[in-house]
DNA sequence: TACGATACATGATGATGATCATGTTTAGAG
DNA sequence: CTCTAAACATGATCATCATCATGTATCGTA
């Protein structure tokens, strides 16, 4: 759930030293790295469709000349990056409740940027290309699973409907709690929904 | 939930009799009812950035240019047609859930031009005017209140909670389940969500 | 009944943003 | 060490809108 913060000034400092240079494969990998790393963050932020290509690779050290050589259309970069952040991480074993706990937080709630890219994109993937919805539905799978380890329950059945329906009203509360522009309607959502979770995990 | 069907081909045949009109005051109120009901349909079936003014004014079988007479922009519409789909509607009082069981159907799943505008536009909302994110978190208010009331709690606490927490879950699982590219996925969120509030209703 | 205001149609305008075209330079193959 | 292809920068292009400008015909007032 956490970020590394890339050091935009130096990338951007660098980008004046190496104007116009072929550069090498590892620093063509490591590129590709920031460009994910910078669509990741500002996606997260704003949203696919308000954030722009040009805005992604300025985020990145970079022109947006250059995103071509790396995917093939905004799209794909829209599934790359929801690939890097819903599938790729390795998913660790947690306690629901303490999961719930850190999820349903003001800190997460404030941060959507570093925050969960579900609660952040889930609804705007609904009408994304296949590749993108794909990736996203593979995230929801091993969530599911995850969580689902993570409940003390007393069969894998209920288990299951624990972290299912835990996990849709920990993602619901986390959009209504950024979407409400009442603080203490904000603040009771998320104090309640972990309260209701923990009631039935 | 449901929605009124307007005649299309009605609509635009009429536009061709009545080409350059001043038309009657009723007429000029109907119109905008009908502007309002198309963006609501559309903005709930592809969101709020897709949906192009011109096409909005297209459903309501006018065309783009009178749109400036009704609305003062497009953020104007946007915080009308919520104003109009969330907060306007007489809340009628319903038993939780039952309330969840239509909910979370696959006809809501599939339907969400004429289903519910919260599942389809919180999300985008967050990143709206304050006029809009004004409206839909006043309906997220009565949605509680509402629910809150069908629930069989020992107290109004207890039922406030489980509004709350059965009210995420919804609108989260509704959201996996238009998500999900995988049909069998996608029908259990919204059969493990009921389940789950059910044991907790 | 005549006239002025108005509701809407048609046709700009201007900005924005995805994608392409071209140039420059050096990494890395030979 | 040479050359060539690659990687990125700069500068178009082209489409898509939101919004504005103008014209027309009728509604509703006087």
């Amino acid at each position: 759930m956490m970020m590394i913060m890339i050091e935009v000034k130096r990338a951007s400092s660098r980008r004046r030293e190496i104007a116009h240079m072929k550069v090498s494969r590892e620093q063509m990998v490591e590129n590709r790295r920031r460009i994910l790393e910078a669509a990741g963050r500002l996606f997260r932020a704003r949203g696919f469709e308000a954030v722009t290509v040009a805005e992604v690779m300025r985020a990145a050290g970079l022109t947006h000349g250059g995103f071509y050589g790396h995917f093939r259309s905004k799209d794909d970069l829209i599934a790359a990056t929801l690939a890097e952040l819903v599938v790729a991480p390795e998913p660790e074993p947690t306690a629901l409740s303490d999961f719930a706990a850190r999820y349903l937080s003001p800190g997460h709630r404030d941060n959507p940027g570093d925050g969960c890219p579900v609660a952040a994109l889930v609804s705007e993937t609904i009408r994304q290309a296949p590749e993108a919805r794909a990736a996203m539905t593979e995230g929801l799978r091993r969530q599911i699973a995850r969580l689902a380890d993570g409940a003390d329950a007393v069969d894998p059945k209920a288990a299951r409907q624990a972290a299912i329906g835990s996990w849709a009203a920990m993602v619901g509360a986390v959009i209504f709690a950024r979407m409400s522009d009442d603080p203490d309607l904000s603040d009771e959502v998320l104090a309640q929904t972990r309260a209701w979770i923990a009631r039935g995990a």
